[in-house]
DNA sequence: CTTGGAAAGTCAACAAGGCTGACATAAAAT
DNA sequence: ATTTTATGTCAGCCTTGTTGACTTTCCAAG
């Protein structure tokens, strides 16, 4: 193994932080995503949906009963894009949007028996491939990867993340 | 730590696998991508570039004189859509197209200086968060890390991946 | 030397899924 | 009574992906 020429990183026991080693680790979120998404976008295509509805279809069974406006900060677009996403699982009936009893001006998200379906394949699929990469890896590969990833995001993201339920894991 | 309700894991040593936590991981590399993009692209918002120019500043810098064939295996798009790319990289003078001494069909791919200013300032920017993350979480749940998205790859890229440099690691 | 096929480039058309801006409605809050 | 909030919708734009068809270049096999 060639001795990093030309780093300087003191040569403490952060020996792992060389630029190389934060390359490979960028290479590898990319390279890994791709595989993440591959399984659910194999299924998806052909049918009329895409990406953007397997996110949302696995917000709202994750948090059944969120609002729109909750949706929208978790997803991160603008409500106009989750609109036309929204729309079309409604029309399909696989969303269900019901006024707020508090407030009327809110909707609460709810997935159908179909939406459930179709929640639940994509997501056998996703967690097919987690499973067996958590399996290759390990337990105490599981939990260094949880913990780099979550020191990744951003920190309003993290809060979110956490308040999905289990957040003491 | 509540003991994973309902789950028939049957006990072993496995109880990592519920569908719990299996879910946790898809969510946390949800957002844990929207972090690891999130610096770049608002360096490239405002320029007239976008991701996907990033993606091949990023190849082209790290394998010099590479195959526009060889980078549509890496990026997995079309060649349409990379040539797109390459074209405005290469009229803006960020890239250089050569053709091959060898096979005279094939063009081999360089950055200019200006490219190579482009790909550090990018670099810079998600590699800080990158060291930021492994900061913060250690040595050891860094090699977790690497492990879990290894194993997530497909087989075909997991190779690309592990021949760009230090393959050793 | 001719020809088949691979590598690369180009044009056209289209789709998904982002975005902004403008505007409408209902209901809550002040 | 007025303002603010939550949501929905229309129109239009951009990026980045797609397919299909076609051309040029040029290596290599017959």
């Amino acid at each position: 193994m060639p001795d990093s020429p030309g780093n300087p990183t003191g040569g403490e026991s952060l020996l792992f932080l060389t630029d190389e080693q934060l390359r490979k680790g960028i290479e590898a979120m990319f390279f890994a995503y791709r595989g993440f998404t591959a399984d659910p976008d194999r299924i998806l295509e052909g049918m009329e949906y895409g990406r953007a509805h397997h996110r949302a279809v696995h917000f709202i069974n994750r948090s059944p009963g969120t609002t729109v406006n909750n949706l929208l900060e978790i997803l991160g677009v603008t409500k106009q894009s989750l609109n036309r996403v929204l729309r079309t699982l409604v029309e399909d009936g696989l969303v269900e949007s019901r006024v707020g009893n508090r407030d009327k001006r809110e909707r609460h998200l709810y997935l159908t028996e179909k939406g459930v379906d179709l929640e639940r394949t994509l997501s056998e699929a996703q967690r097919g491939r987690m499973r067996a990469a958590y399996r290759a890896a390990g337990p105490a590969a599981v939990a260094g990867f949880r913990q780099v990833l979550e020191a990744m995001m951003e920190p309003e993201l993290r809060r979110q993340y956490q308040n999905l339920k289990e957040g003491s894991t």
